[in-house]
DNA sequence: CCAAAGCATTGACTTTTGTCAACGACCGTT
DNA sequence: AACGGTCGTTGACAAAAGTCAATGCTTTGG
């Protein structure tokens, strides 16, 4: 229990056996079948969630009712509605299963108390928001400079776990692109090659 | 000196004097006139750029040639290469000048030695970059799930400090939009009023 | 104080993307 | 084996954004 989890946070920073004992305490399992909800907008985001097997997505819906993924989540990735969790305020995210997922939650009040009790924990959780960062830099980025068709190549080889996993609307929600529009892409590129 | 710069520090972590005096050591002021870089694509970020006074941009050139903002700073707020300052690879950011700028640096290696010998500053730090990763992905968000319409019209009120002291074509080029675009959605709001 | 540069706007046109609809393939379930 | 659902692709058309060029206005630097 709680493999990958440990796995990923002693890369961060090394934990000794009675710290990891500590830390085992403010940790909640749980399980998700697919297309389950781990969160649903207007709700307020309790939970940290780190995936041990599995994936997740998050979205928001706008006003048309159109979905607009904003991120995935594999084995080894943390998830969360972030503002909502930091805030303790209304979620705009939604976060669903897309496939059984076996999960590691940590509470906002455990994670405000480890922040406080535990320095090791605060430096895992800096390292983790800055990591998510730089990736989100990435993305933005890419979304602003590059065409869709470079886009898709960039999307392609930096997010392959993903992409081999979920289907190809999702992929196009993800770059914000229609699926329509992505297939068309992928049509030209195949082409061209 | 340093004014502007303890006091955001002091509204994230409180400091005492002598914590305040311990922390000046490890920072440098600097002067930047208008134009000015502070730092260019392909040089490392050496610096983390805290901005007492004045305005930055940092920006990418794409393959055409075509420059891209991703991020403005005012004072109080920090800006670098985040990429490449954590990791001291070469920068794939200009970030230079809109005004005359009086600016508060930190050097990597006083960032990591900070990091490690005072606990404030990873807390101050770790609130920096979850505020500045919540900023990010409100962006990115609004980017994918909006019209130009409805986003410039967001935009407007969440950067209205930027809006006035920045020329427009920055402003569509932050929000990922040619200059004649914006002008024509400008056009189209101010009829409907 | 004047010339040059930067800036915002507008029009005409092109390119890209979205939308709507139809079709066929594949999958799991019953 | 048959069914409904999801998915990816394609075509025809509409909407949105980009591009290029011209104009007039303001700012600025010598």
């Amino acid at each position: 229990m709680y493999e990958v989890f440990f796995r990923k946070f002693n890369e961060k920073v090394a934990l000794l056996p009675e710290e990891e004992e500590f830390l085992k305490q403010y940790l909640t399992p749980k399980k998700l079948r697919k297309k389950q909800y781990l969160l649903q907008d207007d709700d307020v985001c309790k939970y940290s969630c780190f995936v041990e097997q599995g994936a997740l997505r998050a979205y928001l819906v706008d006003e048309k009712g159109d979905e607009h993924i904003t991120a995935f989540a594999l084995e080894g990735w943390t998830i969360a509605d972030l503002s909502s969790f930091i805030r303790q305020e209304p979620a705009t995210l939604n976060i669903d299963a897309l496939e059984d997922c076996e999960l590691v939650l940590i509470s906002k009040s455990a994670h405000d108390e480890l922040m406080l009790s535990m320095p090791k924990y605060e430096t895992y959780f800096r390292i983790l928001i800055t990591d998510a960062y730089l990736a989100l830099q990435q993305r933005t980025t890419n979304i602003i400079s590059l065409s869709s068709e470079q886009r898709y190549k960039v999307f392609t080889q930096m997010y392959q776990s993903i992409f081999q996993r979920v289907p190809q609307h999702m992929i196009a929600s993800f770059m914000g692109l229609s699926p329509e529009t992505l297939s068309r892409i992928r049509g030209r590129i195949s082409k061209k090659k």
